[in-house]
DNA sequence: CGCGATTTGTGCACCTCTTCACAAGCGCCT
DNA sequence: AGGCGCTTGTGAAGAGGTGCACAAATCGCG
């Protein structure tokens, strides 16, 4: 567990804190800039505008300056920013200079999936070990990788320094597995099951659902078609508002 | 400007969509929500407290409170909230009464595991067809489903009314084939290829990367660790910074 | 029939995040 | 050298979300 330092800004001592408090926002898009900034060096290009990479990563271009310059100031007034510079300052900051391991437990389908998921090894993360609890699927060999079994988490976490955790079991087994990542000095979890993880403080988890993201989608394409005129109803649940937005009362009783 | 409404008889008529505009935060809990009524159902459960199913979501109970009552009162004061009603109250704003279809670009790695996911079927969708550019895929049977070539999709969009399209396709093919999808009507898009896609008004897209998750988790794991092993030197730590940028463990090659 | 225990629904204050608008800074051209 | 156009960085206003705390409503029971 060697940490690892942060490049202090240029200039004198006390300049800029090592770590920020970034706001969480901001860490969630520092990604997808880090992501568009690669493709603008692999382009060739050497400088990039707040407007073109917020372009380039699909917001707005005033949230980019305010989110960059919670890092520290990079960027040159009348020119832009540095695209290698800021690729390595945003690294800096995620911590992705190391590549850090992460344990995959569940090799199902979606499991099996996200082991030969190369988007991983591409973007900072080494896929240091596989685990299940189905004694059937114990030593298959994915991507170079023998899947063992779950008991030996404690053992390889240790010899291979586990930094991340996935989760890609049912959900039923989903909390136990992360009592035992927790146990085993694991402190960020990424959660595939559908379920709520309970876990210590300090330990992170972050949670996707896929099927909420179809019901979410759902929810808005639900609302659409009530707010057309829905051409012809299969005789279901939906019915159109007659008055439109002027209708400020209306709320029919919708059969189901 | 109130939308109260009586939850009244509940016979033949379930649910009163009265087309609320939900917040977006909202919105994106009532799966959750769902899910864990479903679990509460399942356990025999007939009601419910907004505590106890806030404990079930990993939400504050308040929150969950003020989410629900944006769907109208469907809870009795003293008692809670009755599982079924709920469930159905949220089905229904949710646009999950009818039995949403899916099609799916891009059979790759990801779109196989995800072509394979039951947890779709069993919330409210359909996978009715799997396509992919790839000649070699076409044809292909998962799931008791044909791979067809995505030139097919307008014809086969029309036949299925396809309501939501799914992207796993690499980066480069993403746009096109969103593209391709707005052409045949499709308003609603999960884009699980790293890169933003550009629509029209009028059409939603959600986006999901497994690596971006990855690495804000890294972020927080970066920062839990500097956190604990700085503070040796007392007051100011994180200032002297030995090494700009070019420090030792740095800048290695991450990413394409 | 009324009382107390329980739980919902919500007004309010606080907080984070977003967006606008503009001054300050930088490089280039004349 | 000086002016000009471009771009960053940021103050301030606004929008949206969160959580507390409490009044209102309902049930069970004596």
């Amino acid at each position: 567990m060697s940490q690892h330092r942060h490049p202090g800004a240029p200039g004198s001592a006390g300049a800029v804190p090592a770590l920020p408090d970034l706001p969480e926002a901001t860490v969630a898009r520092l990604p997808e800039y880090l992501r568009a900034l690669h493709n603008l060096a692999d382009s060739g290009d050497e400088t990039v505008s707040s407007e073109g990479l917020a372009a380039a990563a699909g917001v707005n271009s005033a949230k980019l300056r305010k989110d960059l310059s919670h890092l520290g100031s990079y960027g040159t007034r009348g020119v832009g920013y540095d695209v290698a510079l800021l690729i390595g300052q945003i690294e800096s900051v995620l911590g992705l200079t190391q590549r850090r391991a992460v344990a995959l437990v569940g090799v199902g389908n979606l499991g099996h999936a996200l082991a030969g998921y190369d988007g991983f090894a591409s973007r900072g993360f080494r896929i240091a070990a596989l685990f299940d609890a189905d004694p059937a699927r114990v030593g298959e060999e994915i991507n170079g990788l023998v899947v063992q079994h779950v008991d030996e988490l404690s053992r390889v976490a240790a010899e291979e320094s586990i930094a991340i955790g996935v989760i890609a079991t049912p959900a039923a087994a989903a909390q136990p597995v992360a009592d035992q990542l927790v146990a085993v000095g694991v402190t960020s979890i990424l959660n595939f099951a559908p379920c709520v993880l309970s876990v210590p403080e300090g330990v992170d988890v972050r949670k996707v659902d896929l099927a909420i993201e179809l019901q979410i989608l759902s929810f808005h394409e639900h609302r659409k078609a009530s707010l057309t005129a829905l051409p012809a109803a299969g005789g279901s649940a939906l019915t159109a508002l007659p008055g439109g937005l002027a209708g400020g009362d209306s709320q029919e009783a919708i059969g189901t």
